[in-house]
RNA sequence: GUCCCCUUCGUCUAGAGGCCUAGGACACCGCCCUUUCACGGCGGUAACAGGGGUUCGACUCCCCUAGGGGACGCCA
């Protein structure tokens, strides 16, 4: 048995705790049958992810402890078996299947379907591909290719009839192949869509189990009928429910932290968060509340996971972590962590050059430090007050400046910096009056190192967590107001 | 809008027709322990979305309604 996680890496690079969570499930599984557990990362839009994003993904998976095995090298253009280059392989697929006329050339343009599509909705009809592609001649396809025009790969999807999903833990699910788009397999660029890279990667790497989230139900049609239309073996199918935000919608990290690296930084012990993603959406058959890994693997059971979409919500998971703080580690254990994680000599170096101008004994240390060290602040109201712009346009420089840095995918100085320059010069506020509410927000006091650099030492997640809290301190938005603030962020004369 | 999935305390969950007067955990509240706080111990408030079936019996099976979520991209 081989069962393997896919990985969509960040635009920003943050690695999700979605993305554990899955990978969680997929090893308990695997080890539990004593089968292979691979990774790949799945990167088909180059503009998704870097070497550096991808490698931030595998060591937050490392860090929690979730090994995986080495696979084969299947080629293609991604994961962590890059090693090979090869993207024709897909090209080839792609080409088998419209030479046995289950795929056929697409010419239209990204501009033409989007006109196609905004017709079917004045018309009251579900956007859909319209299947112009397939009433081109053989020889209008010929001629076009010849000429090189720029065409993607489209698979074809039968007129009617149903295809049936069965799913581990759903049962059958019925979907019609009306609800079926008749999807691009190959882009215009060459790379393969998700949809052909997964079947022909899984089918390489002799995947028997496919364990993915439950927004990928839908597309399951189509994953079965690329089997059929290769001839091969199409694996077991098993949906998990999706963590959710207290708003109960799909984890984002518009709403909360998602960042591993976000909790990392909170102290969250790698048991003490694998421990919590365990309990979601699943239980030990004692019902014990705190387990580690192994044990996990060890009593798995995939019919014990319940399919309601478990809230992610973090009072738990500090209770477990304080369980595993207390009970498991001794003071010298502890002690290593600790060091490990924040008062070591190399942090210590990056914090000093911010710290010792300000410093006149070393007790000073502790109280300008503590910020950088800390998880929530207890920042209150009144503070804000006691700066030169009223309330109301600080929660909204503070918001802005989250969108801002929420887009920024290499966060250093100079560049969060010139970005929220710009924001204040769009805003036509002055800097220092603009960065006031961001100290409060970030150090929790308005006598601190420049918040730059400070949010350079905390680095993105915690950062942006602080500023997130600050817009709550200040009363938060409503539905509405956020809305009308979004329109006006857009409306800004930001320079890109 | 169309299709798909889901629905037990505020939250995570137990529950495979009678063991359910629905159990545990977090959070919250109270008491105990304690020079404070925390930890720990004990106790309390709090849920089967609604309506119809099936059955001697339904949290559990079926149907409908409602609510929530997801998918509808040359993203994954």
């Amino acid at each position: 048995m081989t069962v393997r996680t896919r990985i969509a890496p960040s635009p920003t690079g943050d690695p999700h705790v979605g993305t554990a969570y899955i990978a969680l499930f997929n090893l308990c599984f695997t080890r539990q049958h004593g089968g292979e557990f691979l990774l790949r990362i799945e990167d088909t839009d180059q503009s998704r992810s870097t070497p550096e994003s991808e490698q931030a993904i595998l060591d937050s998976l490392r860090w929690l402890g979730l090994e995986w095995d080495e696979g084969p090298d299947v080629g293609g253009p991604h994961g962590p078996y890059r090693q090979s280059e090869r993207t024709d392989i897909y090209r080839q697929y792609a080409d088998e299947l419209v030479a046995k006329g289950h795929a056929f050339y697409c010419f239209a343009t990204a501009e033409e379907l989007e006109a196609m599509r905004q017709e079917q909705i004045v018309r009251g009809e579900t956007p859909k591909y319209d299947g112009r592609g397939l009433r081109l001649s053989r020889e209008e396809v010929d001629r076009r290719l010849a000429e090189g025009e720029p065409h993607v790969v489209r698979m074809n999807i039968p007129a009617t009839g149903s295809c049936r999903v069965e799913d581990m833990l759903r049962g059958q699910i019925e979907i019609d192949w009306s609800q079926v788009d008749m999807q691009v397999l190959l882009k215009a660029d060459g790379m393969p869509t998700y949809h052909l890279a997964c079947v022909v990667d899984d089918h390489l790497m002799n995947i028997s189990h496919v364990i993915r989230g439950e927004e990928w139900i839908n597309s399951t049609p189509k994953h079965l009928k690329l089997y059929e239309y290769f001839g091969w073996e199409p694996p077991v199918y098993c949906h998990l429910p999706l963590l959710r935000n207290p708003d109960k919608s799909k984890l984002s990290k518009r709403k909360n932290p998602t960042s591993i690296l976000y909790y990392q930084r909170l102290g969250i012990l790698p048991e003490g968060l694998l421990n919590y993603l365990g309990r979601m959406g699943w239980s030990m058959p004692d019902e014990r509340e705190k387990f580690s890994l192994a044990e996990m693997v060890q009593h798995f059971d995939m019919n014990r996971i319940s399919l309601g979409g478990p809230i992610f919500d973090v009072e738990k998971l500090n209770w477990l972590n304080g369980m595993w703080i207390r009970e498991d580690l001794s003071a010298e254990q502890l002690a290593d962590r600790l060091v490990d994680w924040a008062y070591n000599r190399e942090n210590l170096l990056k914090v000093l050059p911010h710290a010792q101008q300000r410093m006149e004994t070393l007790s000073d240390f502790g109280p300008l430090a503590s910020f950088l060290v800390s998880g929530t602040l207890p920042i209150r109201e009144e503070q804000f007050a006691a700066n030169k712009l009223p309330l109301e346009e600080q929660k909204q420089i503070i918001q802005f400046s989250l969108w801002q840095l929420e887009v920024e995918r290499h966060w250093e100085r100079e560049r969060i910096f010139s970005g929220l320059k710009g924001l204040a010069d769009a805003m036509d506020i002055k800097l220092k009056d603009f960065l006031a509410p961001l100290f409060i927000a970030i150090a929790g006091t308005s006598a601190s190192f420049s918040v730059m650099d400070s949010m350079v030492l905390l680095g993105p997640d915690m950062s942006r967590a602080r500023l997130r809290h600050a817009v709550e301190v200040l009363g938060g938005y409503g539905k509405k107001p956020l809305k009308k603030l979004e329109k006006a962020y857009a409306a800004l004369p930001l320079r890109p």
